[in-house]
DNA sequence: CGCCGCATGTAAGAGGTTACATGATTCG
DNA sequence: CGAATCATGTAACCTCTTACATGCGGCG
């Protein structure tokens, strides 16, 4: 099989669950995948116009008063096998990108101060994304009944929270080992 | 100041090191960035002729007998302030796209065997790369007079051992909660 | 003999973001 | 009254990867 585009198979995939228009799937993928994954409006429109016309997903206009036409897509037969299809191919190995942590190997030419605002912002958005997975895992834990995909939501959730635990520690060690450096150099 | 491409910085700040040719930079980020960043000759080539259009790097040809010829590039004046400047500018926030979780979060359609060999597999790379940066770690340790550079890399290293120790022991938990739900399917 | 390392580059295209355009409704 | 929400889309642009093209020298 070819190689994947893997926004294809987020919208597929949130389909899958339920029809939904381009802007409910924004919304979803904002709410309940934003820890792990992010899909712009310039991207998803255009990404269900190219689906349609592979037929894996079919479109159903719902009139609207007073704003634009909601148009809902649900996936068809084709759409679900191509997800399995998706399924069954190996995830290919992600290549590495971290901004920060280029900063930080070159910061033999950054002026510290620089570097500890940049770790310091970055614990700061670690720490409120730990809050919100917390929340989160509170809400799950206290449901009476689990719901049906718990496992998997539970395993993206954890894998967030062990992530995020170990570099809010990183990012205290090194904003202190940073400001050692800023004060050494005085 | 405007938006800023990664890429740019990364080269420039390999060249504010020593000069280098387009090989050897992206020799450098295999071995040495590998574990945070990468880049491919199809774009060192283009981005490095940009910058000397810009003189943010300078060329010079070293003639060699038997094979093509060596561009090192060397990093200017106003490129080390190019430099400068990016450091002055807060690194931007990133956008997670992580595929495995992705599927994970998607696994109500798939075959729980295949989530588990994904799984497995990642596990397997974390473990894999978490050797490498122990060996590096070693490395550093007993080295007998630190390198001026040595904070920077331990922190880029420390983050990266953090990061992968955190996530191994998820796998490891990952991998028997879906085998156990593949059994209890069966 | 074949692969690896050395060395540079181009072309095509995938993938993705941002900004813009439009406009009604609802909430504070 | 202004901001947010609902709702869809396009165009320009940037970033980056893959595949291709070329070719010598050294090693096993």
């Amino acid at each position: 099989m070819a190689r994947v585009n893997p926004t294809e198979f987020a919208i597929l995939g949130l389909l899958a669950e339920e029809p939904r228009s381009g802007y409910d799937i924004k919304k979803e993928v904002e709410e309940r995948l934003s820890h792990f994954w992010s899909e712009s409006f310039g991207h998803i429109y255009p990404m269900l116009r190219r689906l349609r016309k592979r037929e894996l997903v079919e479109q159903k206009v719902e009139r609207q008063e007073g704003r634009p036409d909601r148009k809902v897509y649900s996936i068809t037969e084709e759409g679900r096998q191509a997800l399995e299809a998706w399924f069954a191919e190996p995830s290919p190995p992600q290549r590495p990108r971290n901004e920060l942590l280029l900063r930080i190997f070159m910061g033999r030419f950054a002026d510290p101060e620089h570097l500890i605002r940049d770790v310091r912002a970055q614990r700061e958005s670690f720490d409120a994304a730990l809050a919100q997975l917390r929340a989160v895992q509170a809400h799950l834990d206290q449901a009476e009944e689990p719901h049906p995909d718990q496992l998997y939501w539970e395993l993206t959730l954890d894998y967030g929270l062990r992530a995020l635990e170990a570099l809010t520690e990183w990012g205290q060690e090194a904003e202190s080992k940073l400001r050692q450096l800023a004060q050494d150099e005085k």
